[in-house]
This record gives structure tokens, sequence and C-alpha cells, in this order.
DNA sequence: CGAGGCTTTGAACGGTGTCAAAAACTGTGG
DNA sequence: CCACAGTTTTTGACACCGTTCAAAGCCTCG
């Protein structure tokens, strides 16, 4: 895929872009039909833009089309946890259809397109294109793995393993959607963002990735990660590598 | 529901004690056919045996109809994640069946009961009952909700506020199956086991209950827990109560 | 009664958090 | 092109929460 051309208004599912990525499972015409159908339109924001809001029901489901965004759930007290960052591919707003109201926010780092889907016509789906819903099922299995992997880092990693293993996660699924070019990639958050997706303080995250760049495992320098060998950081992080990437996209 | 009636051999669907809790949502006569003709078995396990791991493929899916259990992950030098525990109603496997092979692995704690789905006729279900494929994609919202819920507990809670939103979060879903007498329950679990849920060292996960128990918060002796009052926790802990908390069974 | 597993306790260590401030960077307006 | 304000990154000092190590007590069960 080519990651830098922009999405035109009305993109029609057919030419979606992200579609050319390899690392999404072919659809046969009348899936493509379905979901073109389902599609409901599509949500540009800003930068920094809530796009859900924990406890509060959604009218719509999105595929990310474009930009980051992350997902977090707050303590009262202004504690924050991202609980994952969302890249163009990924799935959001399951909760709220499902589970009636969201229990988590996703709010976007960058401009970012979002192709919306009526939550309504969810029920519809499942009625009519069984496929489609086992691929909705299917992700969601996916994220659920995703979180029991960053449970095991939170619980059981120290601050430098956690953060090698945060970053290459990032990095590979950054790769998958064509935003790595030449073991680059822009992470357009700050320092902040990582650490409370690592659960740690702003200030330790800072030294914790010194030390990553001291070994020469990282170098993150103005918006810009570059990793130079995928496996020392594997190594580290005891990353497993050599798990099967293809998913969905609906 | 009466916790202590014990599966009798080749419980047929209809008739399975679990229905009758009424956190259940009801389920129509023809789900209900589609069900038993979908069960495949009932698998009956001692304690501490593993019913699925981590890297393997699974054949079945199951619920857990009788017993604990609980989902872990491991690092290579033996630190150990538990991610959730397993209560009666729990399904599992939806991993195995979706994405190829476990991310995690489930071992029982208890003696347990499980039935059995045949994985090769999940993708049956979703062609034939849409509104069951619709209640296993519930049931992994669900899950991604309560791995949301603990994923911010291990970021940013501290050692006391975790465990009392874990105990308090083991104890309402206990309750919803009917295992809490007068705000006892039985937990078949030791202190390491929760300190691998917490992301805490034994030692502190100790220390950290005999605070909670100081407090007066929880009284937990000889396997069991006694909650005198749920409120106090649930402020202490940030804890939302009020979440609905009925759900599908399959 | 003995053995093994679990819980409890104390002491010392160290990883991470907090506080504070400087340095570097970004974008804006002149 | 520069100056300035706000944000983000970086650094150092210090406190504290949680870990580790070690050992004692306590249960359970054969």
């Amino acid at each position: 895929m080519q990651a830098d051309i922009p999405f035109g208004y009305g993109v029609q599912c057919p030419q979606c872009p992200l579609r050319a990525c390899e690392v999404f499972q072919a659809v046969s015409d009348d899936e493509l039909d379905f979901i073109s159908a389902l599609k409901a339109g599509e949500l540009r924001t800003g930068p920094a833009s809530t796009v859900l809001q924990e406890g509060v029901p959604s009218d719509h489901l999105f595929t990310l089309l474009e930009g980051w965004a992350f997902r977090y759930k707050t303590l009262d007290d202004g504690r924050r946890q991202i609980t994952s960052f969302v890249l163009p591919g990924d799935f959001i707003g399951i909760q709220g259809s499902m589970l009636g109201d969201m229990d988590h926010s996703v709010e976007t780092l960058t401009p970012a397109v979002l192709c919306s889907f009526p939550r309504k016509r969810v029920w519809e789906l499942y009625q009519n294109c069984s496929s489609l819903a086992f691929d909705i099922t299917w992700l969601a299995a996916r994220q659920e793995s995703i979180l029991n992997e960053h449970l095991l880092s939170l619980g059981r990693r120290n601050a430098v393993e956690c953060a090698a293993y945060y970053i290459l996660h990032l990095y590979l699924r950054a790769d998958d959607v064509g935003l790595v070019t030449e073991g680059r990639v822009r992470f357009p958050f700050t320092q902040e963002h990582l650490a409370d997706a690592l659960g740690l303080s702003l200030v330790h995250t800072n030294k914790t990735l010194k030390k990553l760049s001291a070994d020469g495992l990282i170098q993150w320098e103005h918006g810009w990660c570059f990793v130079p060998d995928v496996a020392p950081l594997a190594e580290l992080a005891r990353f497993d590598l050599g798990q099967p990437r293809t998913r969905p996209l609906l």
C-alpha cells in the first residue's frame, strides 16, 4: 500500500486503498457489496478529537482508514491508561454495539478518516452475511489476544522489557499497513502517551527509552522511531515473532 | 441457582442448572435446540488440569459449567500472568477457533465440568443461527471489556486499590452465578494465584490483603472470602457498580 | 506425627514515582 | 528570519512502593 495517498471524499469500498495491503484477507464480491451497502459514510476528524466516549452508547462502529488513534480509560482522579493504539484497518466500537455503552474512550492522535457503520445494521449483518459476522468475532478475538499480551507486559515485564515489547508491537502493526519505510515509522504521540500505555510515569518512560537508545535498539527522535534490527528487541522483550498477521478488513 | 447441586452425567442443555441463574439471558426454543445439537459432550477434569494450552490449536470450545479455572500466559523464564479467572457460564477457547492457536492457557483450580463444542461446527453456527453468533461476539466484547478494566488496574491502580478492585470483581461475578451466600464466597485459589493476577509479588500481595483485612473491608481465611459491605470496597477501588450484568449463555 | 504446601513476618534492597527545573523543540506572529 | 510562548524531552535528587531473601508459623492430609 502507498500510505501517503490521501483518501478522497466518498471513497468506495472496492477502491479502498487499505484493501491493497496484503495483511488484509481477500473478500468475495458478495462480501464487498455487503460492506459497501453497510457503509454509512466517512468521519473526518482533526487530531485530539474524541471519536467514542466511555459510558456513552454509540450509533456507529468505525474502521479507521487513515491516521492514528488510541483507546483509553481513566480513573476519576485523572490517572489514564491507554489500552491500545488504533491503526488503519482497526475496527472500533464493538463494545458500544454489543454491550450498550462504550467501556472506554477513543481519541485521535492525528487527523483521521474513519469509515462508519450504523450500529443498528450490525444485527442485519449477522443475519445476512455470516462470513462477515465471523470476521467481526475474529477481530474481537484478536483484540482480546493483544490485550492479554499487554496484560502480561504490565504485570510481569519490567520497564525496559515492557517498553521494548510495546515499541516492537507498534512497529510491526504499523509495518502491516505500510507505515514503515526502511525501519522508520512515524509515531504521532508523545512519551506521555507511551507512559500511559506502559503504566509507567512519564519520567521513568523517558529514562527507559534512553536506555533502549543507548543500547542501540531504537532511535526515537522528533516523532520518528527507527528500529535498526527487530531481532534483538524481540529477544529482550521475549516477543514471539512469527505469529500470523493477516486479518479481515471490514 | 443452587450452586451445590452437582451436574449429573450427560446433562441436557434444557435442564442445565446454570440456565436457572437470572444473569443469563433467556434463549428461545430454537436457540436451545441449536445449542443442544452443537454440544459434543462434557469434559470432567480434576483440579490443576490444563484444559487449553497456549500455542496449541484446540478442537473444542468450552463453556465452564461447574468449578473454577483461570487463563494465563507465561514468559519463558517462568513469570506468569493470570489474565482472568473463569467461572461457571464463561466461554473459553474462542481464540483457538478464530485465530488458529490459543494465545493463552487455561487451567482448572477445582474439579470442573465443561460443556464442549466442536470447533469445526462454529462456522455452521454462524451460518445457521445468527442470534447465537451474535452472542459469541457479545461474550468476546465483554471479555475485552473485562481485560480493559484489568489493564487499567495493573497500569494505574496501586496495590491496595488493585487488590480491592479485583476481589470485588471476582465477588460480583461469583455472585452472578450463585456462588455467594451471605457475603461469603469460596475462593479456590492461593494468594500466589491472586499475586499472578495482580502483577504483584506473593509477599506484597499478602501484605496488601492484610491491609484490606485490617481496614475491615474483607476477611479471607481458609479459602473463604467474606465481604461485609460492597460499597466501601467499591469506593476504594473506584469500581463502577451498576454495570448491567446479564449475558448470554452458550 | 510428620511432610509439604500455604501464609505470615521482618529486613534490606532497588526499581519506579515524584518533584523541580533546565533544555530542546514546535508553531506562531512580527 | 527572528523572537516568543507553549509543549515536550531530558536531567538530577530523593522518597517510597513493591521485590527479594530468609525464616517461622500454620494448616491439611496421609
